[in-house]
DNA sequence: ACAATAAAAGACATTTTTATCTTTTATTGT
DNA sequence: ACAATAAAAGATAAAAATGTCTTTTATTGT
């Protein structure tokens, strides 16, 4: 598994793509995330049923329906669809999985740690769901394989 | 869960616990060991039978028997331990789950994740399982709780 | 040789993660 | 109202991670 954990993976992938093809206020169905970003259906859809739960993303049923991004949504840092789904652990739990991670308890890794998550951190706050389109639609990055 | 598994936090407890308790060449039983670091005792066997076939930890069995870290051990970096147990795609993968991870085919995050990921590896890599034993020895590092 | 010791190995159980399938509910256009 | 649509919800299931218990093997000291 990578820093993330599966499901993560799947959620902000998901994210990203109902962000891109959602900028205009259509939706876009479940089917089609899938698909294109190469997730199980129906599993994405529980995690998608989550996150349009805790307001992360929208959700409308019917026809026509599906999901989309509101504008506080796109302008959500990332960090929070991570923590929506992983938990904010991978932010402040230590390396060694001792319970208490401070300063003052340090475990041997302690100190390099907390250089490495803070900067996971600040990478995942800084930037917001929405920023992210400009390069998925310029084409330089991508969402599959 | 953290960064690492739930093994491999227990992985790398054990081996700092072993490598300052057998700095004179002594060895230290399993059951010290699991209690220790706070670990349930026969899955961390596995995991030490398994650091000790390939040749991370070295073991004996039998009365005065144990594990130790012979001279070689000792001079091996944290991140052999990593890749024994967790594997190396901490180091490599993609942070959202994409098969190919490089900077012709980046995702989103590719970039940003690739600092993360090369301070965690060379942060890893640069220091090795007995340098660490100054700071337990002095007592301001710790491995439990 | 023998008894004691401690890791190695094997078998099994539990929990969490990941995945699939079916039924229900809400929404839309006609 | 009605039929079509699509997400929400519920029920299972498979796989992987984590944890426990028992038996076997190698080593040591006597
Ligand atoms: S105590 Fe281990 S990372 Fe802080
Ligand atoms: S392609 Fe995602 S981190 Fe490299």
């Amino acid at each position: 598994m990578g820093i993330f954990s599966k499901t993560c993976e799947y959620a902000v992938r998901a994210v990203f793509f109902i962000a891109q093809h959602t900028a205009d206020g259509s939706r876009v169905g479940i089917k089609e995330i899938a698909v294109k970003i190469d997730s199980p259906e129906h599993f994405l859809a529980k995690i998608l049923q989550d996150l349009s739960k805790r307001g992360i993303i929208q959700s409308v049923k019917g026809p026509n329906g599906g999901f989309y991004l509101d504008a506080q949504s796109l302008g959500r840092p990332l960090s929070d669809v991570i923590e929506a789904v992983d938990g904010g652990g991978i932010f402040r739990d230590c390396g060694l999985g001792l319970k208490e991670c401070s300063s003052k308890n340090p475990c041997p890794l302690h100190h390099d740690f907390l250089d490495v998550r803070n900067r996971l951190q600040s990478m995942l706050e800084s930037i917001t769901i929405g920023q992210f389109n400009e390069d998925l639609n310029l084409g330089i990055v991508v969402l599959k394989k």
